[in-house]
RNA sequence: CGGGGCGUGGCGCAGCCUGGUAGCGCGCCUGCUUUGGGAGCAGGAAGUCCCCGGUUCGAAUCCGGGCGCCCCGACCA
């Protein structure tokens, strides 16, 4: 039997100074997690029961696809990262041991199972798919957030190992099932994405997105639910501007001391639809660009740097004063002798731009006409964007990246020479597929989409326990004796309970079980148990009801069901 | 890496500007009284004031350097 008395479940009355974050606060108040570090957290017993429940879900399901679990270690020997050629990702740990070997704490374990599949030597043993549950080692820039952005977690990741490209698909859609139904079992909005192939390297890949302001993705979602992308993949259509009358030609109109889009679009009374932004960027060859987004819209860092081959920054004052002769506020693209990248959505209609002459702009700028730009998407989709299927309404929201499946090709097998020999006899190299989840983030997602104040809300499926018998008075023996007997019947029907029968008072009792947020709540009291009564409470809907104490375990186990 | 904030019993904070032997609330321990949403009284334990150096008769407080943590940005499996 689970007693509080004897568990430890250091809860706090007051919210942590350095936790901003619901789910930080909440897990740190609840006593589930204790920061170390920055980015360092460990799981208390309460915290490690979700997480245990969080990895038993996503086992059984990995389990139903035919993944087979493992355990590779954390350290890998610095020469596999080496052959791999990803031993200079800046994330990377790296550490030597006393001999002066290089070792690397795996931040996933691509090589380490890649160097395992060097033993598959036959057509005849693919397909293979494995897994683990293990810990991954970031030197992140920035841990943030509590468990969201962490510098060692724990992550199920598993590797499939086909013949070619069909089989791959087949494992990778395996995986894309298998995750829909672990996020729906443990009790999350989320959403399926393309995504970005990133640092991991390879061709296809999607991430689940679970919504949460806490977040550091950007997620674009449709209204009609039909359409949702990472904004870093995202394509949408943009609203339609309320254009001024058109002119035959660009006409210079005074705007003194007038620099932002808004202050421009105010100044001259249009909408700031109908303005066009000016950004001049230095690109990887170190020549000037000057990308041209609508007022409106955000340059898309990705697909700039995608357009320009390579990473690029904003031009400095200096280097704009020379090129265009005129300042930050002031710029456009009429009479520029600069490449000039503008985004799709200034192909049509006529916008106000800056004159490149200091407290002027231009009305009436229309591409082809006054300017020839190269026109390319490379702008972020915006709330009030229209979906690309239906037209229905986009909105942006925060979310964050609880799980992703990437289709690796031969990225890696082939540097580390995992191959096989096919019926014909011939060497071939192993088409390979990774897929993650962080069972951490899955539960800060939950909290964070499942809370309220001081309460945190468990999905059923991920509460550190199902039931929690409050035992008011717990120095009354006949009160602490009735508790204990429903916890045993609940045990017996297979319920995981947990009895707060500490002394302490009823609304410190009150507050911590909020906190641990079982689904249900049976409180033993004197004042109920004089007419043989207690009271049952079930957390998500708020309901309330009066039972015998006789009676309360099977009502319970019922209202469970 | 840039900008901002913070570091004082377990937690949350005051004290610092204007140097003088460390304080409040909560928690903790003991006793009594209490008990359906964080009790009351009495007694008690507990702090290298982040670290190092300097100034000074004297430093939590002033000066220099370092470290750590949080937030924003940059960056990002």
């Amino acid at each position: 039997m689970h007693r509080l008395s004897q568990l430890h479940v250091p809860t706090l009355r007051n919210d942590p100074a350095d936790a901003e974050a619901p789910s930080h606060r909440l897990l740190v108040r609840g006593g589930y997690a204790r920061q170390v570090g920055a980015g360092l957290f460990s799981f208390l017993p309460l915290g490690w029961r979700v997480h245990q429940k969080v990895v038993q879900i996503i086992r059984e399901e990995m389990n139903a696809i035919g993944a087979q679990e493992m355990l590779a270690p954390v350290l890998a020997p610095a020469e596999l990262w080496q052959q791999s050629g990803r031993y200079e990702i800046p994330e990377v740990f790296r550490l030597k041991d006393r001999h002066g070997r290089d070792f690397v704490l795996s931040m996933t374990h691509e090589e380490t199972m890649t160097f395992h599949a060097r033993e598959i030597r036959s057509y005849r043993e693919l397909p293979q798919l494995w897994y683990h549950f293990q810990v991954k080692g970031r030197d992140e820039v920035r841990p943030r957030a509590g468990l969201l952005r962490v510098r060692e977690f724990v992550m199920k990741d598993s590797y499939s190992f086909d013949r070619d490209e069909e089989g791959l698909d087949a494992s990778y859609w395996k995986h894309a099932g298998a995750y829909r139904r672990i996020f729906e079992r443990c009790g999350l909005r989320f959403y399926e994405c393309e995504g970005d192939v990133g640092l991991m390297g390879g061709k296809v890949a999607h991430e689940y997105l679970a919504p949460c302001p806490a977040g550091e993705n950007e997620i674009a979602l449709c209204e009609k639910g039909d359409y949702a992308a990472n904004v870093e993949a995202a394509r949408s259509v943009p609203s339609a501007p309320n254009f001024p009358e058109r002119l035959d030609a660009p006409r210079e109109v005074e705007t003194p001391e007038i620099r932002t889009i808004e202050e421009v679009a105010e100044f001259l009374s249009i909408d700031p639809r109908a303005t066009a932004k000016a950004m001049p960027v230095v690109g990887p060859d170190g020549t000037l660009v000057l990308g041209l987004v609508r007022g409106d819209h955000r340059l898309h860092e990705l697909k700039m740097a995608a357009v320009l081959g390579g990473d690029f920054r904003p031009a400095h004052p200096e280097e704009i004063q020379e090129a265009f002769a005129a300042s930050g506020g002031s710029l456009g693209p009429v009479g520029v002798q600069l490449r000039v990248i503008a985004d799709e959505a200034l192909r049509e209609g006529q916008f106000v731009s800056g004159a490149n002459r200091d407290g002027f702009h231009l009305l009436g700028v229309e591409a082809g006409r006054d300017y020839q730009p190269e026109f390319i998407d490379i702008r972020e989709a915006i709330d009030g964007d229209a979906c690309i299927h239906c037209g229905g309404r986009l909105t942006v929201e925060p979310a964050i990246e609880i799980g992703n499946i990437f289709k690796l090709g031969t990225r890696y097998s082939e540097p580390l020479g995992a191959v096989y020999l096919d019926e014909s006899g011939k060497e071939q190299s192993i088409v390979m597929g990774s897929y993650g989840i962080g069972p951490g983030r899955v539960l800060a997602a939950a909290i964070e989409q499942n809370h309220d104040g001081n309460k945190i809300v468990w999905p059923r499926s991920i509460a550190p326990y199902e039931v929690e018998v409050v035992a008011l008075q717990a120095a009354g023996e006949s009160i602490l004796a009735t508790a204990e007997e429903i916890v045993q019947k609940l045990s017996e029907l297979g319920h995981e309970t947990l009895l707060d029968d500490r002394e302490a008072r009823p609304g410190e009792k009150f507050a911590d079980a909020d906190l641990i947020g079982a689904p249900a709540r049976i409180t033993v009291g004197k004042k109920t148990l004089e007419d043989g009564a207690v009271d049952l409470s079930l957390l998500a809907s708020g309901e309330q009801r009066r039972v015998t104490a006789d009676d309360a375990p099977t009502v319970v186990a019922g209202l469970l069901a």
